[in-house]
DNA sequence: AAACTCACG
DNA sequence: ACGTACGTGAGTTTC
């Protein structure tokens, strides 16, 4: 039998500090919560306990240790936030059925240690779960410790038996008492022997064993200095004595407090499903009451009221001239919300705006009034507004129907409103915004293509189109009030029909040329695999870090750089450090090379070719943080180029015989933007002239001549003009240009005086996003930054590097957004037989008759560089050519 | 499902 | 002293 018991206190330390910030609607916190259940949701999978419990101290003062009044005197206060959830977990623990155990004037180690010892009493097997390396001392035959480590909001567990701890330490885990003893810890304030660190230390008790016998022989190690015997070390030792053994008694956790316990009352209960689902709902953890498979308590009703939009409203099926003249009339009267099904079979359209009783029409495929009532609304004159519209329009785009008219998107009003929400259902928008769920979700096998299962599909659109109606009510002020009004109606908005057409468009492909390639490929990874085996001496999976790592580092020997938690990282910085010790390295970095171009590229992209011999992709509006697009099935925007054999996959992104590509793209546009919002005189002066932006960096920091400036020395401005847009730090940018951190500081700080303006406004933009709570761009696009206020340095300093990051990307971001809807607008209003086909971040691509290239070309540079008016000009780079390769 | 690696701006 | 650059998506392996 095994019981498990966590280290409350130290668990929910780890999960606040190491979950980035989580609030409900009204501003709750709620990640040390959060990250806790997630915690113990993984050591229940990995332990499968029998029985299970949490201890916590309580925040009354500790009555041990009186002899030793400094104790945990300088321990840090419990961040505010966090005292907050301390209730909230408990009852969260009691919902769960968890026990808690927690003793007025015991902590919470002692508790641990006590349980400890009642489950080996009781025959149990024990396991301890902390962050905490002191419990290491319980580790024994019957107890393991799992020890709990947060990197980056990664947790991470280490299962550490008596055989772990000796391997690791040297010495058995209740020596740990000792070596605390003679090290101490700042933070529990245990003193330890003054001149004494952890080095020291553990080669005092390798060994001497323990405290004791280290004194006992003290006299004999004056007469003939032994093996760790630094000079000085016995005379610290000597004046050290008394604390030394204070601190034996502070570190040592006791395993004997009043506590009656018994494993069995601790055994695996099912949850509480009634309380827990309150709880859940109430902390906003949706996620979680579908893990756990909670369902909302029989006796009350539901949260929130559902609205029955098919009982109240009138609801008109549109399947005759009679209706259909109905539903044209009401499009005439007001603004249409329109909700599509999956395959865009059934459409619904909910009118409330200007007549007394709303009314619902669906619109269904199977009925000949289904083409008509769709051409009545998509006439341009109508109003209408929907949730997610670009995938609709792309639909009815498809249709050859107009996508003009298209006024609100929910989808996108909540994504303005907060970028950083990680979804935008529509159901969650209507309950986080109007306080209620929609009608009829889709439940389990629903079918969602026919009409006449279609009562429950229908009333479901329906709910959801007024749902969409009752969003824009709320969600148009809020816009209006963050200042967000110009980029939904002037940017976002208009470009969804832009984008809508982007993908319908596609992108023609040499699908022959894409299959030969691959081809290609497979026959130089097979030679390749060979001569690594080769040189392995046996043959692995190469595309196992796993197996890869053991092969270079252990039957190889070669040095291990970095680590991951996983064992030895085989990226491609260690690869190539380790390029010159051995010919396997350069063999390996190649295989992963080819292997990537044929796996997600070659072999990748020919699975998404279109019957019409084109790719694809679909636009995301609403997934960056920053404002930017992106691009799924396939991913567009990561096409290689960068080295020489990428390139050849560009080569097979074709224009149709007559036809060419132009290509298009900002130069700098980041920098720019940077030197027109910092104001900085010289920065701007660089662009006003036309140099080379890399180039006058590296001569104003250097304070040399443009002229005399090295490769080199451009090199290393560029990478740091790059480091100042991402937030540098010296020590990143030393890993990107080679140098020394020292050195890489130097130079910032010699950019940072010659750049006087932008050091100023890095300042000042992290100041006022502290104040605001959120970093903004030109254009007013916001993104929350709670982690400015974080109490953990690492959380707050990436809050300050996205800060800095923000204003810059989401602007470039903006600008792109605006010149494309210019550019479409233009080419559509031109007759050039011409359309846009992607946009790569600063990049825009278009097709067309290679009659009208150069009038293309002009149409692009005229507006991109006019797409926004900054203090310093924009400038736009465009080619033509056969190819997206030879166009860029 | 999460981790690792790597493609792009 | 902290841990180390911003923003993405996809394929493969491992848990």
């Amino acid at each position: 039998m095994k019981l498990m018991v966590l280290d409350g206190n130290s668990i929910v330390n780890r999960a606040f500090f190491g979950v980035r910030p989580l609030n409900t609607s009204d501003g709750t916190p709620t990640n040390a919560v959060f990250g806790f259940i997630n915690i113990l949701r993984r050591l229940l999978a990995e332990e499968g306990p029998d029985a299970v419990c949490v201890t916590f101290d309580l925040p009354e003062p500790t009555f041990r240790h009186l002899k030793y009044d400094g104790y945990k005197a300088t321990r840090h206060k419990m961040p505010e936030e966090l005292a907050a959830q301390m209730p909230i977990l408990k009852d969260t623990l009691d919902a769960m059925n968890i026990r808690r155990y927690e003793l007025s004037g015991w902590e919470a180690d002692d508790l641990l240690g006590t349980i400890a010892r009642a489950c080996a009493a009781s025959g149990w097997e024990c396991v301890v779960c902390t962050g905490d390396r002191d419990s290491l001392q319980l580790v024994s035959d019957t107890t393991t410790v799992d020890l709990i480590t947060t990197r980056m909001g990664q947790t991470n567990t280490k299962r550490v038996t008596p055989e772990v701890f000796r391997s690791e330490y040297g010495f058995d885990p209740i020596h740990m008492i000792d070596l605390k003893a003679l090290m101490g810890d700042a933070s529990d304030n245990i003193p330890g022997v003054r001149g004494v660190g952890e080095k020291t230390a553990l080669g005092l008790i390798q060994v001497y064993g323990d405290v004791k016998k280290l004194y006992d022989a003290l006299p004999e190690i004056q007469q003939a200095p032994g093996v760790p015997a630094k000079p000085g070390l016995i005379a610290k030792l000597t004046e050290g004595r008394a604390l030394a053994e204070l601190s034996y008694d502070l570190a040592a956790i006791r395993c004997d407090a009043p506590l009656r316990f018994d494993p069995e009352e601790n055994r695996v209960r099912d949850v509480d499903n009634d309380r827990l689902y309150e709880i859940f709902t109430r902390l906003e953890f949706r996620k979680l009451i579908e893990t756990y498979g909670l369902t909302p308590p029989a006796s009350a009703g539901p949260p929130c009221e559902p609205v029955e939009f098919s009982g109240e409203c009138v609801t008109v099926e549109v399947t005759d001239d009679e209706s259909l003249a109905d539903f044209k009339k009401a499009l005439s009267a007001g603004v249409a919300s329109v909700r599509f099904s999956a395959g865009g079979t059934l459409c619904a359209v909910y009118m409330d705006n200007g007549s007394p009783d709303a009314v619902g029409f669906l619109l269904g495929e199977g009925s000949p009034a289904f083409r008509p009532a769709l051409e009545a609304l998509c006439a341009p004159e109508v109003k209408k507004m929907g949730h997610d519209i670009k995938d609709a329009l792309r639909m009815l785009g498809a249709m050859g129907l107009p996508l003009e008219g298209w006024s609100f998107d929910s989808a996108v009003a909540a994504y303005l409103l907060d970028p950083t929400a990680s979804q935008y259902e529509l159901p969650r928008l209507c309950e986080k915004y109007c306080g209620f769920t929609p009608a009829g979700e889709a439940g389990e096998g629903e079918q969602l293509s026919l009409l006449d299962d279609g009562t429950k599909l229908s009333a479901r659109l329906l709910s959801e189109a007024a749902a969409v109606a009752c969003l824009r009510e709320r969600l148009e002020p809020m816009l209006e009030e963050a200042g967000l009004r110009f980029l939904m109606e002037e940017v976002e908005m208009p470009l969804c029909p832009v984008l809508a057409r982007m993908e319908l468009a596609g992108f023609l492909v040499d699908r022959n040329a894409l299959a030969a390639f691959g081809q290609l490929l497979g026959g130089q990874i097979e030679a390749l695999s060979a001569e690594i085996y080769d040189l392995a001496g046996t043959s692995f999976n190469i595309n196992s870090p796993k197996q890869l790592g053991e092969i270079l580092f252990e039957r190889l020997g070669l040095p291990a750089g970095k680590k991951n938690h996983r064992g030895y990282s085989t990226n491609v910085d260690v690869l190539e450090k380790l390029r010159p010790l051995h010919p396997i390295a350069g063999k390996i970095l190649e295989y992963r090379e080819l292997a990537k171009l044929k796996s997600t590229y070659a072999d990748g992209l020919q699975k998404v070719i279109g019957p019409d011999g084109r790719i694809h992709t679909n636009f995301q509006m609403t997934v960056t943080a920053t404002g930017r697009l992106s691009s799924t099935e396939p991913n567009l925007q990561n096409i290689p180029i960068r080295r020489e054999l990428g390139g050849e996959i560009r080569k097979m992104f074709v224009a149709p015989a007559g036809y060419t590509l132009v290509d298009a793209d900002y130069s700098q546009i980041e920098l720019r933007i940077l030197a027109h919002i910092s104001g900085d005189k010289r920065m701007k002066d660089a662009f006003l002239n036309g140099e080379d932006i890399h180039r006058s960096t590296a001569a104003q920091v250097l304070g040399i001549p443009a002229e005399a400036v090295t490769a080199e020395q451009r090199r290393h401005a560029k990478a740091v003009n790059f480091g100042i847009v991402y937030g540098i730090s010296a020590f990143s940018l030393s890993e990107d240009i080679g140098l020394s951190v020292a050195e890489a500081r130097s130079y910032i700080n010699a950019y940072m005086s010659a750049y006087q303006g932008v050091a100023d406004y890095m300042e000042k933009v992290i100041a006022q996003a502290r104040e605001t709570g959120c970093a903004v761009t030109l254009y007013g696009r916001r993104r929350p930054l709670p982690e400015l206020k974080a109490s953990n340095f690492t959380v707050r300093s990436f809050g300050e590097r996205v800060a800095r990051n923000m204003p810059i990307q989401g602007a470039a971001a903006d600008i792109m957004k605006i010149a494309m809807v210019n550019v479409d607008r233009a080419l559509r209003e031109s007759g050039l037989d011409a359309r846009l086909l992607l946009q790569v971040h600063d990049e825009l691509i278009v097709e067309c008759n290679e009659a009208d290239a150069e009038a293309v070309r002009e149409l692009l540079k005229r507006e991109m560089e006019g797409a926004a008016t900054l203090s310093i000009p924009l400038t736009v780079e465009a080619h033509t050519g056969r190819n997206w390769y030879e166009a860029k």
